[in-house]
DNA sequence: AATACGTGGTC
DNA sequence: TGACCAAGTAT
């Protein structure tokens, strides 16, 4: 049964884990549902007053379903990975529909709902439904690939299958709930990535890393590859009210269905953006005003974002469609924006300095 | 299997 | 200061 990889972790647990965390009152499948959807590849403290938000605003499933998706990835700004966002109420309909509004405490059904992988599927499993399932993710990679001296980078496919193999034999048959929630915060606050505190760690009498003092060679590092550079212009259209243009992005790719500034080709120089913006929005415009470029930097690529602001003349006819708004700035920033357009919005100076 | 998908913290 | 990475999943 618990072997004593197990046993220490919860001895540890008991004294020094996290016990107060807002998704661990009330743990409904519906609220840990959400704070696992938030918490995948983002920081606890990220997520805290953003799960606040979101319960207070959608209190459950229902609310969720009922809700307009723009109301859902407002509150998702800033978050990042917003295919969460549309994927939570994707499924929270799944969820009413299929399940009768309740959540299934089965590993294959939670996994049958869009953005719930193995690892997310299992921790509502263990949290909610207090069921024996293993999770995996980097925290209990960390503890694992040190604590069995597992070669090689977590992203491939024989790695990690090696640490899933471990993360089912450590998983207790009894306090589950305790015991997934110990292996993350023991990832999180003694086997971290970078100083990891071996000195207090429960587990130091058989971890195999630190017997061999090669903790810091385990996990494997990611190969490295160049990011490719892009450019793009982002104008702020402004009418003679004081009214900035936001378009909503497509549904897929970056930034997916949030609204943000409206993008022009970067080959057009300067003295070519009043004519672009016209062809490209149909408006009259003029005075185009540089502020300053900055790079932004996403996983895969850096962005240079080269903003500009024009007025725009002649603004008889302007109207609110479904991809285009009109909005003075205080409103634009109630939309589910990207986070660096929110800043560019907010402090165009401050941007400019970057 | 490899890649796309965000943002903020860390050193 | 830029590279690296975090409670991963979808395609």
């Amino acid at each position: 049964m618990s072997d004593r990889f197990a046993r220490d972790l919860l001895a540890w647990y008991d004294e020094h884990g996290r016990h107060d965390l807002p998704w661990h009152h009330n743990r409904t499948p519906y609220r840990v549902w959400v704070s696992e959807i938030m918490l995948q590849q983002t920081q606890v403290t990220t997520v805290i007053p953003y799960f606040r938000a979101f319960m207070q605003r959608f209190p459950d499933v229902q609310a969720l379903t009922e809700a307009p998706e723009d109301d859902v990835l407002s509150h998702w700004s800033g978050l990042g990975y917003y295919a969460r966002a549309r994927n939570l109420q994707k499924a929270a309909r799944t969820v009413v529909n299929d399940f009768g509004g309740e959540f299934p405490a089965d590993q294959e059904k939670l996994e049958s709902l869009t953005g719930i992988g193995r690892s997310t599927a299992a921790a509502v499993l263990a949290q909610a439904f207090g069921k024996r399932a293993a999770i995996l993710d980097g925290n209990v990679k960390r503890v694992l690939a040190r604590y069995h001296a597992v070669p090689g980078w977590p992203g491939q496919t024989r790695v990690l299958n090696t640490l899933w193999e471990h993360a089912e034999q450590h998983t207790p048959d009894t306090r589950v709930r305790d015991y997934t929630q110990a292996i993350m915060d023991l990832g999180a606050m003694v086997c971290s990535r970078s100083r990891p505190a071996c000195e207090s760690c429960p587990l130091q009498s058989g971890c195999l890393a630190y017997r061999n003092s090669e903790v810091s060679l385990y996990p494997g590092s990611k190969p490295k590859k160049a990011k490719p550079e892009k450019t793009t212009w982002m104008v702020i259209l402004e009418d003679s009210d004081g009214r900035i243009m936001l378009e909503r992005r497509p549904p897929s790719g970056i930034w997916g269905g949030l609204w943000s500034l409206p993008e022009l080709d970067p080959a057009f120089s300067p003295d070519e953006l009043p004519e672009a913006c016209e062809q490209a929005f149909g408006f009259d415009c003029s005075d185009a005003e540089l502020i300053g470029g900055f790079r932004h930097t996403f996983s895969h690529y850096h962005l240079h974002i080269q903003p500009a602001r024009l007025s725009v003349t002649a603004s008889s006819n302007i109207a609110d469609n479904d991809s285009q708004r009109w909005l003075h700035r205080d409103q634009a920033l109630t939309l589910g924006l990207p986070a660096p357009i929110r800043t560019l919005l907010t402090n165009p100076e401050q941007t400019a300095l970057l």
